[in-house]
DNA sequence: CGCCTTGGTAGACACTGTCTACCAAGGCGT
DNA sequence: ACGCCTTGGTAGACAGTGTCTACCAAGGCG
């Protein structure tokens, strides 16, 4: 309603209420972390009631899928956005330059996809489905490489460029990098193209070996 | 004083009041989720006033910095008590699945130690560096495996294994193997068995080409 | 004896999520 | 024109939280 006759102080931009709580939130998690986020702390910015992003999301959990929903997209866009590469195992390597080069650009972004422990994530339906798409794009990818003749075998070799990729940008985005021994930033981009490369030769050229199992740790 | 001469309620079990908070909280933790520990609720089922657990932690965080520290402990401890192994090639594939192995019968451990977002890690000097020594421990077979002529190539070894056990771990302890195509409970086990087997195969047989780089996405 | 330190207590404060009750304005069937 | 429902806003109240402050009791020790 006030979004068509009556803009008031929330919604100057024409976004409404709910867009301009989301952009909010996600402010806040940038500048005062997610521990901080807080409905009332939004309504407070936006100079509206605590109450009015109620109006909007059902609770405090609601908002962050939300915003966490956003970031899944646009991470999407990013990855379909790559250059089409005419050989798919170029195309691979694009994927997981991609991959990277988002956690290095927009680590709040990256965190909050993947490194927000969320509670019954399966209550909020689109976000599990997000979550899994930026695999599909790999798995394509990689069936487009070596054919569907071995299902399962493409699976795990998804599933291993998946982790590395995965392992990677999360120890970078964490900046853990220096802990390693790695500080000077070319350094930093030459590990990160070296572990890339050593991703699209084991899926290239698989040979696979076996090894022992361990004892299992006693229980808590 | 009440640990020696007048054992009240909280340590009957003779651990002393922060012992107990510390084995408080993680069962808090493992029952209501880390979003809900609180001090106050520590206090509570141990029997004693709200006010007493601040006698033995500055605050909320340096509780869970504790009981993420302990996590480490154990970590490192079920990491350095592996068989020994006689070939360094042996060893490496055992460091992998003991890694893998903890994360599976100890997830609630795992996701303290490398999933929760821990603002001002700095400030708990002790975690950062039990945090990086499983990372010595891999770093050490791979020099013991291909000796020490190329610091920087060990390195980036070192790291590409690290990030694909560690993303390996994080999308399994997450419960995504499913998600993924991935569901009866021996496909998962062949899985991980076959990504172990192929950072193995890297690091033994490493052979690196070179990758195109993609655009950045543009700045939120 | 008196004093300091340690580890316990209770009270108060500001903050949070969330419930409930209100209210104003537009859409709309009659 | 009327009355009613829905939408999106408001304020108040409540319990729960972290944390500050002020107290207190008991042991160590000069």
């Amino acid at each position: 309603m006030s979004e068509l006759s009556n803009p008031t102080r929330a919604d100057r931009s024409g976004l409404g209420v709910r867009e301009a709580c989301i952009q909010e939130a996600l402010n806040i998690i940038a500048t005062d972390g997610i521990e901080n986020l807080s409905l009332r702390e939004v309504a407070r910015r936006l100079s509206i009631s605590h109450q009015a992003p109620y109006k909007h999301f059902p609770n405090r959990e609601d908002l962050l899928a939300e915003v966490i929903g956003r970031a899944f997209d646009d991470f999407a866009t990013f990855l379909h956005s790559r250059p089409v590469a005419e050989h798919p195992q170029q195309d691979l390597g694009e994927i997981g330059q991609r991959y990277l080069t988002y956690a290095r650009v927009k680590p709040l972004q990256y965190r909050l996809m993947f490194e927000t422990p969320f509670p019954n994530l399966h209550r909020h339906a689109g976000l599990e489905q997000k979550a899994t798409a930026a695999f599909g794009l790999l798995h394509d990818a990689i069936r487009r490489l070596r054919g569907n003749d071995n299902p399962e075998a493409n699976r795990e070799l998804a599933l291993f460029a998946w982790s590395t990729v995965h392992g990677l940008a999360s120890i970078t985005t964490n900046g853990a990098l220096p802990a390693v021994g790695i500080s000077a930033p070319d350094a930093q981009s030459r590990a990160v193209e070296h572990v890339l490369a050593m991703i699209c030769n084991g899926i290239v050229a698989p040979s696979p070996f076996t090894i022992s199992k361990p004892n299992e740790p006693t229980k808590p």
